[in-house]
This record gives C-alpha cells, sequence and structure tokens, in this order.
DNA sequence: GTGGTCTAGACCACC
DNA sequence: GTGGTCTAGACCACA
C-alpha cells in the first residue's frame, strides 16, 4: 500500500485513527488491497501523514483486532491471508444501511414505486 | 409538543445535544410536530429530561440554524412558519445517501440486478 | 398616529419597547408625525401590537424622558411642541455614523476616492 | 495572535462572547491576522482574559460558523485558508451601511450637495 | 414566566 | 497539551 492512498480530514468529527482504520478497511473490501500484501510501517505512514505514530498504530491495532492485518514483529504489517469475509461483512453492512434509508424515506411519504424510480435513475 | 417524545440514551458516543436535535428534526420531518407549534420551553425540558439547561439550548440552538424553529426571547420557542424546504432536504440527502451506498455496493461486485432483488425483499 | 404604523420583529436581539421607541422617534425625524399630534393610547397600541401595556409604556416613557412627548394625564400622549432639536440630534447622529463607516473602509483598504465614487454612485 | 489583541469592555450591554468574536473578525479583515495563522488556544485566551472557556469557545464556534477560522481538534484553531471573501463581504456590508445613512439623511431633509461636503470634511 | 449570558468547574477522547 | 461535552448553578433583561 503507498501512503497517499490515505487521505485525511482533520475539521468534522471523525477521529483520525478511525479514518486510517476505515480507508484500510475498505481498500481490502474493495479488493485494492490484495491478501498478504505489505502496509506501510507505522513510522513510516503517520511521517508522511504527519501524525503521531500512536494514531496509527491505534488504527493499525484495530484492523488486527478485525483480523483484516496481521503484525509480524520486525518484519511489518501485512494484509491477511484470508478477507473475504470482510469482505462479506462489508457488504452486509452497506445493505443494511440500505434498508434503514428506504425505511425512513417511506416514513417521510415517499412510496416504494417513487423510490426505486428514483434508485433505477442513478 | 410533548416532552416525553424526547428520548435519551446516554450510553453510546452521540452527544445528548444531538439526540435532542435529531429527534425534533425527525419529529418534524414527519410532520408529527406542525409549523407554529410551540416547543416546550428550555427549562422544562432540561428539567424533564434531567438534563443541564444549556445542553437543551445547544440543542434549540442548532435547529434555529437549520431554520426549523424560531424562538422568541420571553416568549419560547416554536416550530418555523414554513418547514416544506427541510423536508425536502431531508428526502434528497437521504436519496443522495442511497446513490452512494449503492454505487458502493457495486464497486464491491455487487450486480444492479442482486441490489434490486435485495431491496425489493426489505 | 396610527397603530400599523409600528411594525415589530419579534426575532433579532432588540427589545419591543425599544423598537417601538426607534420607530417613532423616526417618524418624528421625518416630519411624518406632526408636532402636537396625538398618539394611540397605551392599551390601545398594545392590544393592537399584541404585547403587554407595560411593554408600550416603557417604550413612551423612554420618549417622554427625551422630550418628544409629552403625557397629559386623563386626555393621553401627544407629539411635544418643539420637535427641531430632535431633527437636529437625528441627522448628527447618522452623520457621526457615516464618519465611523468610511473610516473603517480606508482601515480595508478602500481609498477615499473609491468611497467617493462608489457614493456618487448610490 | 496574541491574547493581548484582545480588550474587552465588561461594562456595556454588548456580550463578551460577541466583543471577542468582533475583535478577531476584524483583525482577519483588516488581514492583521494572517491565512493559516494560529489563534490562541480556547484555555489560553480565557484564562488570559479571566472569562470562562465557554465564552471564548462560543467566540470561537460562531467565527468558525462564517468559515473565517477552522478548528482542528487537539491541534487547536486557525485563521481559513481563503479569507479574501470575508473580506469582500465585509466591505459590501459596509457600504451597504453607508447607503442607507444617506438615504435616510435626505429623507430628513439634507441635500446630496451638503452630505457630500460633510463626508469630504472627515 | 421566558430566553441569553456567564461562571467555575468537571470528564472525555484524541494526539 | 487540545477541543468537545456537560453540570449545576447564577444573574440579567424582557414581557
Amino acid at each position: 500500500m503507498r501512503c497517499e492512498m490515505i487521505v485525511l480530514d482533520y475539521q468534522g468529527r471523525k477521529p483520525i485513527y478511525q479514518q486510517i482504520e476505515e480507508q484500510i478497511e475498505r481498500y481490502i473490501a474493495l479488493g485494492i488491497l490484495k491478501e498478504q500484501e505489505a502496509l506501510p510501517s507505522i513510522r513510516e505512514l503517520a511521517s508522511y501523514l504527519g501524525v503521531n505514530p500512536n494514531t496509527v498504530k491505534k488504527a493499525y491495532d484495530f484492523l488486527e483486532e478485525k483480523k483484516l492485518i496481521v503484525t509480524i514483529s520486525t518484519k511489518g504489517c501485512f494484509i491477511s491471508n484470508d478477507v473475504r469475509q470482510a469482505k462479506i461483512d462489508k457488504i452486509s453492512e452497506i445493505y443494511e444501511n440500505l434498508r434503514r434509508n428506504i425505511e425512513e424515506l417511506e416514513q417521510l411519504g415517499e412510496t416504494k414505486e417513487e423510490i426505486f424510480k428514483r434508485i433505477s435513475e442513478f
């Protein structure tokens, strides 16, 4: 992974570590980051982004907890061997989002027909 | 508006003032709160919810900024005269959300057909 | 004076009594309200505007203090016999405003020439 | 920005947060505060001025709303990247003021000639 | 009674 | 260290 793939928004409420975490997670789900691929080292990414190494560490820790990456001492961090589940989870998550949005539109008076029409125009 | 219409979740990361704000916004969008209708006074709602008046005031301030309510000093706070635009904006916002979600699903390899199928099952 | 000549803005920070006071003062300076002319009674104006009589009373009191109106018990309130001074004061006040505005424009980098040009285009 | 640049008037009706807000806005318009420049931290300014941190925060919040400053959580508050529009708006606002003042003077019987004469004497 | 302002402090997450 | 949120109260002008 190249450092430039991470873009931070310093305004807004989302913590930096979470932005890093989510962007890497997204790249994995999209297949842009391949299994076993190396990630930049904590200090390299931190230095590139101009943030504290602890912040990058925190992001990597969360990703490791989700089994999306593995840390190999003295070698660095790598995308896990198997990230299929991650992809499936991400898809479910988005569908759940979709469901909630449509529910809300209905409560706001939009009919199922109108909603489908708009969606098919995307 | 009756105080009981607001329900707080003291756990979770969402600030209290934002919970109040979002619930009132939602009631307005749904038409449950009518134009010109009075809101509970800051003190009354704060005391009912067991929170500080400043917290309620902050919620009301944000709603006023969005032109959803007007506050008349020494009289109280009221739903705005014309709340149609707010409803339209809310609907657009959700559709935009929907669009982004579907786009992302496609990037994750889901076909339009699969997506439509899932949606119609909701 | 007719009650409809007073128009209130319930939003905004300016107190009601002060809005009433300033509008009457302005009408006097402009010569729309003539010397010796009768004002509406406190309760009449209050009832028309939908405000508390105390609020109108406060406005009238301030005007009386400035010698712009006189209260004659059991008869009502009238514009004073001589309001020339009021007019002169008002003009001075506006010129002072003008002076401060131009000073500020100069500090913002506008030259005297530019300012004069803009003003003559009004 | 140095704290000493803010001077408060504890008498008078103008709220403290608004005094802070207006002075900073003014320094920005005058170019004394440069784009991207750091502001004093909320705590630092509050402590220097002897006011509550919330009061300073309120001023900063309003400035952020006007897009004059940006706040980066855990880093501090900074003048925005592009502040030109703010300056242009400020100038327009003052010219509009000027226009209304002159209009009013004319209604009070002053001729354009008299007005110009007085202005050129400033 | 109402909202507007402010204090003196607390605790939190983040960096 | 920073800003974000919140408390528990105060006092004020206004109506």
